[in-house]
DNA sequence: AATGAGGTCAACCGCCTAGTA
DNA sequence: ATACTAGGCGGTTGACCTCAT
C-alpha cells in the first residue's frame, strides 16, 4: 500500500540506483524541487514524491556531512535529547549537515546503548534502577560526576559568557569516560512526571561549598532546565544574570513558582530557540544546562559560584 | 568457506498539521 | 465548516554488512 500521493501511479520502491540519483540531482539542481509531488514526473522517475524528497534530504543534498559522528556531536545529541526527547528533526537542527534520520539511527544504534551501559535510562536520562546498573568503579566517590551548575553571580558568569559555547565544548576532553551524572533536567517525558523537588536544590562542589542547581523541576519556570529570558538577563557588563539576582544579589537563586503543566508547543519552541544560541553568546540568554552532558569526564563541574569562581572541577 | 547473530542505515509507513479550495 | 492535498515527522522495517564461530 502506497501513499495517497503516489497511489495512482506506478512507483518503484527500495534502494535508489545511481541512475535515479543522477536524475533527481540533475532535476533539483536545475529547477529546484518546487512541489515534491511533481518532481518524479518532471525528473523522469518512477518514484513517489515523498520518496524523492526523502532521498534528497537524507542522502543527495550537497550540504550533508558524511562520516561518523564526532564526540562533540554525540554530546550535543545527548544534551538536546535530554531536553527535547525524540524530536529528531529538532535535534538535527543543532547538527549542521546531519539529518533527522541520521541522528535517529545514531541514537538507536549507538548512543542508546552507551547510556544504558552507563546505567542511564535513554528515554529519561535518569539513572536506571539499581538492578539495571552495572557496578560503578567510582562508587566510593559520591561526588556527582557530571553536573553543569550555575551559581548566578554576575561577576563570575560574565567571564564565562565570553566563551563561545562551541569553545566550551571544544575544551572538554573527548574521552567517553563513563560517568554517573546528577540529572536535574529532563526531557518532557520525565519532567512532568517527577515528584516535586526541593526548589532549593544544592550540590556540594569540590571546594566544599554548596551551589544551587538550575533545575527543570516543576518549580523551574522554564520547565526544561533552560534559563530563559523571562527570568534572566544578559548584559555585556555582568553577563548572564537572573532577574532575581539583580534584586537580591546576596541571596541564593530562588526558584519561581510554577504550576505543573504539560509543555506547550510554544515552550518546546522556546527551548529549541534557546538551544539555537549555542554559538551566539552575544544574545540575551543561554541555556546553561545544555552543556551538561552525561559524557563529561568524571568529576567535571562547570562551576560559577562566587566562592569557586569559574572552574572545570575534575 | 559456510553460516548465523547482531549491527547499521536507507527507505517506507502511517500519522499529524498547515494550507487551500 | 469541511474535505482534500502536500509536506514533515517519528517509528519501524528489512536489506546489507561485519564478525565470531
Amino acid at each position: 500500500m502506497g501513499h495517497h500521493c503516489c497511489s495512482k501511479q506506478k512507483v518503484k520502491r527500495g534502494l535508489w540506483s545511481p541512475e535515479e540519483d543522477e536524475k533527481l540531482i540533475n532535476h533539483i539542481t536545475t529547477y529546484g524541487h518546487g512541489s515534491w509531488s511533481s518532481v518524479p514526473k518532471l525528473a523522469g522517475l518512477e518514484r513517489c514524491g515523498k520518496s524523492c524528497r526523502l532521498r534528497w534530504i537524507n542522502y543527495l543534498r550537497p550540504d550533508l556531512k558524511r562520516g561518523s559522528f564526532s564526540a562533540q556531536e554525540e554530546r550535543i545529541i545527548i544534551d538536546v535529547h535530554r531536553i527535547l526527547g525524540n524530536k529528531w528533526a529538532q535535534i538535527a537542527k543543532h547538527l549542521p549537515g546531519r539529518t533527522d534520520n541520521e541522528v535517529k539511527n545514531f541514537w538507536n544504534s549507538c548512543v542508546k546503548k552507551k547510556l544504558i551501559a552507563q546505567g542511564l535510562d535513554p528515554n529519561t536520562h535518569n539513572l536506571l534502577p539499581p538492578s539495571h546498573n552495572k557496578p560503578n568503579k567510582n562508587h566510593n566517590n559520591p561526588k556527582p560526576t557530571s553536573v553543569f551548575s550555575l551559581h548566578s553571580q554576575p561577576k563570575d558568569v560574565s567571564m564565562d559568557m565570553s566563551i563561545p559555547f562551541s569553545t566550551l565544548l571544544s575544551i572538554l576532553p573527548n574521552d567517553d569516560t563513563p560517568s554517573i551524572p546528577i540529572y536535574e533536567n529532563q526531557n518532557p517525558n520525565l519532567v512532568w512526571t517527577t515528584q516535586e523537588q526541593n526548589p532549593n536544590t544544592f550540590m556540594e562542589t569540590s571546594m566544599g561549598s554548596s551551589v544551587p542547581i538550575i533545575s527543570s523541576s516543576p518549580s523551574n519556570t522554564s520547565g526544561f532546565g533552560i534559563v530563559n529570558e523571562e527570568n534572566c538577563i544578559w548584559s555585556s557588563n555582568n553577563g548572564f544574570q537572573p532577574i532575581d539576582q539583580l534584586n537580591r544579589q546576596d541571596e541564593m537563586l530562588q526558584p519561581q513558582q510554577q504550576e505543573k503543566k504539560a509543555p506547550s508547543a510554544m515552550e518546546i519552541e522556546k527551548a529549541d530557540d534557546i538551544l539555537n544560541m549555542d554559538a551566539s553568546f552575544g544574545s540575551s540568554n543561554f541555556g546553561f544546562d545544555f552543556v551538561e552532558s552525561p559524557l563529561l569526564p568524571c568529576g567535571m563541574y562547570y562551576n560559577t559560584s562566587p566562592v569557586d569562581g569559574f572552574a572545570w572541577d575534575c
